[in-house]
DNA sequence: CATCTTTATCGTATATTTGCGATCAACGAT
DNA sequence: ATCGTTGATCGCAAATATACGATAAAGATG
């Protein structure tokens, strides 16, 4: 890939960036569904999902990646679950973006046309 | 690729995951941001990235395809805008994954370990 | 018409993602 | 010690994503 201009974005969205990718996946998507509320064995979640073990322990990775789950090691499996705090701190930071978007933009017309 | 499974994800899933994999870009949130308030020229939206203009036009491209932004022609020059409809709704689907994944682990204590 | 400006698209290179089967490591059970 | 279970990791293949410069298309301007 041929390099960046100069420049990076601000770290606040590239985490925020970060989680959405994570979230970008209609599979992640789905664990994260699986796990509200019960914590769940990692093969439970292969059975629930229609993809093959090892591409749901990827998909499990990515999502411990960015925080969103925890694993824990019981025997000899691994008991997966929501970290609520980085849950809550993800729906903190999208309800941040889109309040900062709409804010300016809800009062029932369009954008003001530029020019 | 080898191919999935069998079964496939719903579409409501699949929706959110496309909305959040648009989200899945720094550049793209920026983007966003800019456009909060006043709608912009592309080559304004350019000048303030940190990436080429054939970057950016993709980039805007992207967001076009997920319904979030909306390019006007204004002569020679293209005047881009949110779709407050479209962002409205992806604000409500975060909204919903996340209190549909909150609602049963916000009871003070982790969650109940399986087995 | 020739030219400039503006933005999309093409072509290309590289990186990342997605998916699978196979294998490995860890553990419990026999 | 050996075997079965469980889940991570490896190796591979194909698809997407990211980025850029170059070029094309469309409209304005001289």
């Amino acid at each position: 890939m041929a390099e960046r201009k100069t420049v990076e974005f601000s770290g606040d969205l590239i985490a925020l960036a970060d989680v959405a990718k994570a979230l970008g996946h209609p599979g992640r998507l789905e664990i994260l569904r699986i796990l509200a509320g019960r914590a769940c064995i990692c093969g439970d979640i292969v059975d629930r999902m229609p993809l093959s073990q090892s591409t749901v322990s990827q998909h499990l990775k990515e999502l411990k990646k960015v925080g969103l789950i925890r694993g824990e090691i019981e025997g000899p499996r691994i008991c997966y679950c929501l970290d609520m705090d980085a849950v809550a701190s993800a729906q903190q930071g999208f309800a941040r973006l889109f309040d900062g978007i709409a804010c300016c933009n809800s009062e029932g017309e369009e954008n003001e046309k530029c020019g």
